[in-house]
RNA sequence: GGUGAGAUAGUCAAGUGGCCAACGACGGCGGACUGUAAAUCCGCUCCCUACGGGUUCAGAGGUUCGACUCCUCUUCUCACCA
């Protein structure tokens, strides 16, 4: 059980500091029901979360089905300053109004992975504003500059002459500070925050906190494209907001290497399960597009309901295997005969009628099913069902 | 501040007086194929009710029968020097 455990908390992991600690924790859960404080921070800079996020999210999940209690830190005082991670550039800061608009949509978000009941959400200004210049000199002598510029971010600004805000020296501090006020045992986050998380440890000793937090870092996961990292900007993301039908569409769309890659770092499949699966798929009996399609599924459920995500799947078939007319068809109406090109102009599924033209003379433009050959066509009076290729649908009503 | 190089379609990038609506690559779009919106192959890729017309190669002028290509100025970018 222990054992059993401990194989689903290292699932996907990318790095574990202090395994024995977690060991140790866990078992102190099994033999004696002892419970123990899982902190994630969270950044509440940008509304909507992707899947990239919900790894961590998962991650507090298990967790919370072996003991632990999860502290769901937001950065409220912290989204002030600007976390340095990633950019390259001095991050611009939130108003307060933002923050926590923000905060509500990730926290709702947020409790269709964990259990509320398992949960305690903090917020950091709630200490940091007490923290004072005092205490902030305090905490700030902990450190000193040469370590702070072992950061790799750090270094690299300061080698290529990017300028580097004072303050944004302090948020590591800060993030560890939490540690030390929340005495957590456990701190998760993604490998790229390895710097800020060692930090939690480094200053729970120099507060003398007996027990160092132990640190878990989970990869960053792949977008789409299975090459970049999952990122809005990219645009290779599968959002939690997104429609139940897009959700599905874009797992199915991943390659079937990526799919594992999914499996192991998202489904709540057990690892024998997911094994199963995977000798299921080698074997033959199995075919990659229907395990695909259940990961789709159970991803679009999770975010929508069981329903919606087996609508998806519907919708998916009879647009893509089937090849048949989706069900939402946006609607246009125009005046007297007109021209085929222009009429695909109009209804916005061809960009100009030199394009209209094109796709006519490739045999890619069909009028209620049939393949139009005449690129002079007149429409005259009635309802027609237009298509570009096999996904541009549009209904057109000419008066 | 000085000197030199450059600015070409969604992006990158050829083109150094007519053969240029402009090579090529990527992207995008159609078609075939496929379990797939992947891979592969084929075609298309400025606009216009079109075997023709219009507007393009940073911007404004000029030379020329004719300019993306030559000249002048302007704007911006980059490199080297100070």
């Amino acid at each position: 059980m222990i054992n059993e455990a401990l194989r689903e908390i290292n699932r996907g992991a990318a790095e574990i500091i202090d395994s024995e600690r977690v060991e140790k924790l866990l078992k102190a859960y099994f033999e004696e029901g002892k419970n123990y404080t899982v902190k994630a921070g969270f950044d509440p800079t940008a509304p909507d979360l992707h899947l990239g996020h919900t790894v961590l999210l998962q991650k507090l999940a298990t967790f919370q089905k072996y003991g632990g209690r999860v502290q769901f830190l937001i950065g409220s005082f912290t989204a002030m300053i600007g976390d340095p991670t990633g950019k390259s550039a001095t991050r611009k800061v939130l108003t307060k109004e933002d923050i926590v608009k923000n905060i509500k949509s990730y926290t709702t978000q947020a409790f269709k992975i964990l259990d509320a009941d398992k949960t305690d959400i903090v917020y950091n200004n709630e200490w940091l504003d007490d923290l004072g210049a005092a205490g902030m000199l305090q905490l700030a002598s902990n450190l000193t500059v040469a370590r702070m510029l072992e950061r790799d971010d750090f270094s690299k600004r300061y080698a290529s002459q990017t300028p580097i805000a004072v303050s944004e020296f302090m948020y590591p501090l800060l993030q560890g500070y939490d540690s030390v006020y929340l005495k957590s045992d456990i701190e998760i986050g993604g490998t790229d925050q390895k710097f800020n998380l060692l930090m939690g440890r480094q200053l729970q000793k120099s507060y003398e906190i007996k027990k160092q937090q132990a640190v878990l870092m989970m990869p960053i996961l792949e977008g789409l494209d299975g090459i970049q990292k999952m990122s809005k900007s990219l645009g290779n993301y599968i959002g939690v907001t997104d429609t139940p039908n897009d959700m599905f569409g874009k797992v199915l769309s991943i390659s079937d290497d990526l799919m594992w890659r999914f499996y192991e770092l998202l489904s709540t499949k057990t690892l024998d399960e997911i094994a199963a699966l995977k000798v299921a798929v080698e074997d033959g009996s199995k075919h990659p597009k229907v395990v695909k399609e259940e990961l789709a599924l159970e991803i679009t459920a999770r975010f929508h309901t069981q329903e919606e995500a087996s609508n998806a799947k519907i919708e998916f078939d009879k647009i893509h295997s089937k090849s048949q007319i989706p069900t939402d068809i946006p609607e246009f109406e125009c005046d007297g005969d007109v021209w085929i090109a222009k009429a695909l102009l109009d209804c916005n599924i061809e960009p100009s009628t030199s394009q209209a033209r094109r796709d006519i003379k490739q045999g890619g433009v069909k009028i209620d099913q049939e393949k139009v050959t005449d690129d002079k066509l007149q429409l005259t009076t009635g309802e027609y069902l237009l298509q570009v290729g096999k996904r541009k649908f549009a209904k057109l009503k000419v008066k």
